[in-house]
DNA sequence: TATTATGATAATCTTTTACTTATGCTTCAT
DNA sequence: ATGAAGCATAAGTAAAAGATTATCATAATA
């Protein structure tokens, strides 16, 4: 193993460059024996003369070319790698590794893309997964930091919540209820309702909501995307339960109505998480930062 | 400056490459605390964590990463500087910077290509010069070796004799002395020479001969070459002194012929020639060495 | 809940590193 | 031939590097 310093090879720079023991040791502010003996040491260790001297002049060896050319390469990726952790150390580099829950799909890629905007050069990788996949990458550390409406508990997760997230109940313009108003929370009893998976938070979330108020609920079919669910109610197989975000077109539109219906929105929010004693890193600290401080406004507008 | 060690980066490699700090210390033979010590220490010259621990599981962050990637780089230029560096010092690798007095190039490539046909990867660059810039070169360190017939003195320079190197008086088959023998020296002067430029050692040698015998030599033509006196003699235009080994070819095809002179030929010799106080490569020993040697048998083979 | 595995921390010791100054030797230039 | 320039060598020193063992804290596991 060839056993050498990097000390060593910064004297053998000054030296090669120079040509001269005395002006490496001027520019090192070093003795000039300090000087011999870190390239005496060299030597030593890499098993050839890398000098020869002929009267007062010194040259390099074949050996010493050799040195000097891995020995730029090295100083090369180290300068090299200094800028970069530099870079990591401010906002200017950086790599942030999102997941997001199905439904935040509608507005997390507004914010990524935003962030990534003000931040040049962050490289960034977006996961949209449902909600349990989410807290299998969560626990085993695979993201930085993650996006969910209903953190899990007793896992060692922090949340912290940055946006509201109105669930509201939604129907087809042409159904009975669209026109009415202060609808009562048991008239809801009648109607079916096409619902998510299990498993997800707006699932989840819901049950808990009717169960909360005495409620059976009357599930129709299961979609696995919000998407499904808003296309299902338009075409007036029930009525849905969504995030208010993900149906603002569909209102505009008149494709579909929000029920008046008393209690609701289901008053939740959107939460940030990441595994707790998690490091964030500088990049991540911030992107965390932004969604706590401005998502709020910048999703609204 | 980036401040950090090898052994650093060579601990960290080690636990990046495990993700246990425990595992590492097994295989680099060092406590855990060992381990632990160094990551700190380069975590502290890097500014950044480069690890996060999360349970009793271990990451890289991602500067992390960025210092495994620079890390290994390094550790490869370190590598492949061992390889060469090891087989430099063998015969299996190295350069050879040869200079050669002109007149030498009638033969010396013959030794070089077969010199290097014995010893692979060995790169060669062969300067054919003339004696003055050879002498240059030699004092200025700017080669190896050198091949002349005549070394300078005085001037710190080891030459060694290796092939014989006779000069001969060459003239045309049509010349009234062709077929003559044992030719008095004084004939010589009623002759005109077509000689080498002034500096030239054919040329030094040849005037040095004749004033030792207390001849004038009548110069005509001045060439730079030896072809051009062959070709100068070949054409009629007097005689010519030319080291016999340049003369081979014409003298078997009968385009010149040797006369047979009294005192001659000049006896001198071929040396192999560097600034005294050089330490050869090992390299540059071997094809010395290669030259006293072998070469007078295989030249006149 | 007790055990075990893993890493962090502290105290300590030895060795090596990275210098210094003083001095000597060689070569070049005056 | 004498001085100056340039590198080598020797002796000495303060700081650091690189370990060790012992101990502690934490988290996964049984």
């Amino acid at each position: 193993m060839l056993h050498l310093t990097l000390r060593q090879l910064q004297v053998f720079e000054s030296v090669a460059r120079h040509l001269s023991f005395s002006r490496a040791a001027e520019e090192l502010h070093l003795s000039q024996p300090a000087v011999s003996m870190q390239i005496k040491q060299l030597e030593e260790g890499v098993g050839l003369p890398l000098f020869e001297q002929l009267g007062k002049k010194i040259f390099l060896t074949e050996a010493g070319r050799e040195v000097f050319r891995y020995g730029s390469n090295i100083g090369q990726q180290l300068a090299e790698a200094e800028t970069v952790l530099a870079e990591m150390k401010g906002l200017q580099r950086g790599k942030l590794v999102i997941s997001v829950v199905t439904t935040a799909n509608y507005f997390a890629p507004q914010l990524l893309a935003l962030f990534c905007q003000r931040n040049q050069n962050i490289t960034l990788s977006l996961n949209v997964v449902n909600r349990e996949v989410l807290i299998h990458q969560l626990t085993n550390n695979e993201m930085d930091l993650g996006i969910m409406g209903l953190p899990p508990e007793g896992l060692g997760i922090d949340a912290e919540p940055f946006m509201e997230n109105p669930l509201v109940v939604i129907a087809s313009p042409n159904h009975p209820l669209a026109l009415e108003q202060n609808i009562p929370l048991s008239r809801l009893a009648q109607e079916t309702f096409i619902v998510r998976e299990m498993g997800s938070g707006t699932r989840s979330a819901m049950e808990r909501f009717f169960a909360q108020h005495g409620l059976a609920l009357s599930t129709g079919m299961e979609m696995s995307t919000d998407e499904a669910i808003k296309q299902a109610v338009k075409a007036g197989m029930g009525l849905g339960v969504v995030s208010m975000l993900t149906v603002a077109l569909e209102l505009e539109t008149k494709r579909l109505v929000v029920l008046d219906v008393d209690s609701f929105p289901i008053r939740r929010h959107w939460f940030v998480v990441h595994r707790s004693g998690k490091r964030l890193s500088v990049v991540a600290q911030a992107f965390k930062e932004f969604l706590v401080n401005e998502a709020a406004q910048l999703v609204v507008a």
